[in-house]
DNA sequence: GTCTATAGACTGATAGAC
DNA sequence: GTCTATCAGTCTATAGAC
């Protein structure tokens, strides 16, 4: 693994369990086993760190939603995936998605980086409309309604039960907030 | 109005607009026009200032959940004012109420503070699953199911509403993550 | 690519005069 | 209660040797 690799899947660790603000260079430093100069080498400002993270990670889960598609067939088997893949990305409770993550830090960013962040949620939500209008079809989704409101209303609702889990390092809090929505699909493939 | 209540004022709008680790006494200083040292005077680490205002905010929103209580008799006509305060606390885009400010930097808060969110946390939900075992009476909210389950998945969502619209800066997105959730109040009072 | 050394800014916090 | 002055610690970032 280079080092380039190690530093981005450490910067991603810290930034979902403790905030993109929350960890410095130093702290890097420690997790990789290099010196903060030598980060710079690879970063020369944490803005560049961002990006790069942020990037990385909206390509590996567009790939992760390709693969929810080509894993199940109904609408309500592929909710019920991406609500797995939310549920794991807790890690027991000490860590958001970035996406979240981000999003509670937005301040710090600037224009690269909060493209990046828009369009991971544009993704995002077309993804989850496209499925709520194939569940409009095949019904495996009782009481669905607008594809474009329930899309919404599911990232809402995934990225709240995250922060509130994380908030009591509770990973259950998150099951406890699905339950309705999980209730709704019917997940036979 | 004295100091130490314009203090806490700035405090609280500079956490919800930007975070608690965001902003700093040099912030506060300028806001409120005294000099730094003097706000140590009022809460001498910043710690004690979370704690004023966690603890302020607690009480001020269980007044505002009796008031809702008071001035609508039906559980979809509180739930709607339920939602009506998530959404005018997003004050046009800028901020997010103190509860999801604090639940994002979660880590910076000791004990004390940590205990009063937590109990912010019960309050609301004990709330919610009081207003939903209402709903299976009255039956003003559609299809609802069990209380505890309805609530956790309230709360999550309008967290989650006011995250999204806070990242994108637009109110709007707060509606569209909660249209659904609305079509299922009943709103006569 | 990694290192030592350092710069410059900002943080929360304290001492002591008025 | 507010002030000036100052502290030690942290942060991101840079210069230049190896």
């Amino acid at each position: 693994m280079t080092t380039r690799t190690a530093l981005l899947d450490a910067a991603e660790h810290a930034a979902r369990t403790r905030g993109f603000d929350a960890f410095s260079y130093a702290d890097l430093s420690r997790a990789v086993g290099i010196r903060k100069a030598s980060i710079h080498h690879h970063f020369p400002a944490k803005a560049d760190l961002a990006h790069a993270l942020i990037s990385r990670y909206r390509e590996s889960f567009a790939l992760s939603l390709k693969s929810i598609c080509e894993m199940n067939e109904t609408a309500g088997a592929r909710l019920s995936a991406f609500l797995d893949s939310y549920r794991s990305a807790l890690s027991g409770g000490e860590a958001v998605c970035l996406c979240v993550a981000f999003s509670t830090g937005r301040d710090s960013f600037q224009d690269p980086v909060l493209a990046e962040l828009d369009g991971f949620h544009r993704d995002c939500l077309a993804w989850l409309e496209n499925v709520f209008t194939q569940a409009l079809q095949d019904k495996s989704v009782s009481g669905a309604g607008a594809a474009d409101a329930e899309a919404s209303a599911c990232l809402a609702l995934v990225e709240g039960a995250q922060l509130i889990a994380r908030a009591a390092r509770d990973p259950r809090r998150f099951d406890d907030a699905t339950t309705v929505f999980r209730g709704r699909l019917v997940n036979r493939n």
